[in-house]
DNA sequence: CTGTTAGCGCCTTCAA
DNA sequence: TTGAAGGCGCTAACAG
């Protein structure tokens, strides 16, 4: 039907009154069966549902939560909320998309967290920048749980970064690899997230835990774009070429995609791969498998779905839920971008 | 500050009413400068943001859009998404995500248009499924815009779909192709939207129109992912060497997904792209040229701000904004997984 | 230009 | 188990 009618209608016709009406609907108790069936009745045949403002208004909560993303067409970010996307809307709550950072508009500001606490029950922040936290996290009055980055006493779901690229960075060592590059850099640390910086801290470590001297230059800032990790490669093909010595025998790419683009200017320079360079990914991108492309994985539809776990319970548990970070392990997918050095 | 308050804690820290708050705050006329300028310094002390769901109930418009789509972690849903996000918030209006179908959870019904003209301004569908405007199209009381589908005397932005699949086919045939297969039938039309229907027609009409009689055998339902290529190639190639004929010398997919999935079961068997098989997709993904895939383009993240320009003209406009369809033309992106047959 | 007066539609006491 | 009354926070219409 219609669906234009308001509460009164409804109990109009019930015969009961508009109290007895958002009781029945709601499923609270205190309503004989009878009566419950009639406003059902009444509400279905009218079309009636009520109004998520008003009921938003009488109740104070809106029964929304934000999600804070920087962009969503790169496929980790679109994978988590789809991760997401089934616990909250079957608890109830709309989901409502803000964007973040360089998908915003040219001169959108940082998220306004006061305009978002009165809109909101719960905001799910991925990859916020760590610097967003001491500006206007304060503002933000309601549960806010992270992924990919965490701020202190706040719940959210982290894989550690640092582990990350040190195990990427293992697996090429274990191969013998001993010249080794990473594709990665944030530039300068663009959105303020630490991601980028962390996996490359792993990869250094890795380097000097084996008794490598990391060399800086072999490092590159490529941001996360295939894109990136095309330029990447090609720059250091250039350097390698000015200085008279040899490409890395392999790379970490801090992401899958950008991994991708390695692959690419590799593919179109006839560098052979894993014969002449070895590459590895971080996240098990879902056309991954596509390129053969070895990768840390980390579950990333699950981090969605364990993100808003931790966020009903915030949100429903009230105080008496405490804040909880769950740390996911990543793993090795080993395909066939990795191979042992030629030499 | 901490931004609790009302609006009537600014309207007395100001020295004036509610209503004079309301006004200056949002730039209404008839409020003189000095006043609002007093306005606005104590908002700006007390952090105060009006309530979105206390506006909306006294304004009968909730200044949000609801997108309804399939799968957001799909390219293209992104990237559409995406493209219209900026133009969205920047005319203020938040975005409410719903999944539709596939990825709305096992037991989520059809959108409840009821609920939704409550809830949102407009609405921005991504291919809804041709069943549904019959279903409860006349429930959504807010203006609907259409990507990717059409339904009659709405808004929507529009690729032909036949003609996507009749230039993909041309291209083949004008390389000289005659046997040309098709992947990408969606299973049983899961979703009710014809996009792939429509390609296949044009597929089919191009052919005829060579002159050349479309071999049914030659078609394969393989959905829109990657694994549906792969798996649809494979297929075709039992089916060729059970009866004792050779694979089709190339093939038109149904999206650049299922295209990539398709060069990788090539590419696992030691087919040759493009001596022994030609490739075509249709997108334009983000991904393509890593595969150097010739491809059938959309502007798919224009389709998006394009979407949401008409929506913006008929939430805006009211009446006075006559539906309109922009049809968009389809571009040809020609890389090297399309070359002329080898016999 | 500004204040006062009524709601917007629902939910939640409190009383019956 | 149900109804009546009031208020959530803001905006619109009408006065002044």
């Amino acid at each position: 039907m219609v669906g234009a009618g308001g509460i009164v209608e409804v109990a109009a016709l019930a015969g009961v009154s508009p109290a007895t009406v958002s009781r029945a609907l709601r499923g609270l108790p205190g309503v004989s069966a009878s009566t419950r069936a009639a406003v059902r009745v009444a509400a279905e045949q009218l079309g009636y549902v009520a109004s998520a403002s008003a009921s938003a208004l009488a109740r104070g909560r809106t029964s929304a939560v934000g999600v804070l993303a920087p962009w969503i067409s790169r496929w980790f970010f679109a994978a988590v909320i789809e991760g997401a996307q089934e616990l909250i809307t079957s608890h109830g709550y709309d989901m409502l998309l803000y964007p973040l950072g360089a998908n915003a508009g040219p001169d959108a500001g940082p998220v306004d967290a006061r305009a978002l606490h009165k809109r909101v029950d719960g905001v799910l922040g991925l990859n916020v920048p760590a610097s967003m936290p001491t500006d206007s996290l304060r503002d933000l009055r309601v549960p806010l749980v992270t992924v990919g980055s965490t701020v202190p006493g706040l719940s959210g779901v982290q894989v550690d970064d640092v582990r990350i690229g040190l195990e990427a960075t293992r697996h090429l060592l274990g191969l013998g690899h001993s010249r080794i590059g990473f594709l990665g850099l944030d530039p300068d640390d663009l959105y303020g997230f630490t991601v980028a910086a962390d996996r490359h801290r792993g990869y250094v470590q890795a380097l000097e835990q084996a008794g490598i001297e990391p060399d800086p230059r072999l490092t590159e800032v490529t941001g996360w774009a295939v894109q990136g990790g095309e330029a990447g490669l090609g720059h250091q093909l250039e350097l390698a070429a000015a200085a008279g010595r040899t490409l890395p025998t392999a790379f970490v790419a801090v992401s899958d995609e950008v991994a991708m683009g390695a692959l690419y200017a590799a593919r179109c320079r006839g560098i052979r791969v894993p014969q002449d360079l070895s590459v590895i990914g971080v996240d098990d991108h879902d056309l991954s498998y596509l390129f053969d492309l070895t990768t840390v994985s980390q579950p990333v539809r699950r981090q969605g779905r364990l993100a808003a776990e931790l966020l009903l319970e915030q949100m429903e548990g009230g105080a008496a839920a405490r804040p909880r970070v769950v740390q996911i392990d990543p793993g090795l997918v080993v395909r066939s971008t990795t191979g042992p050095p030629r030499d």
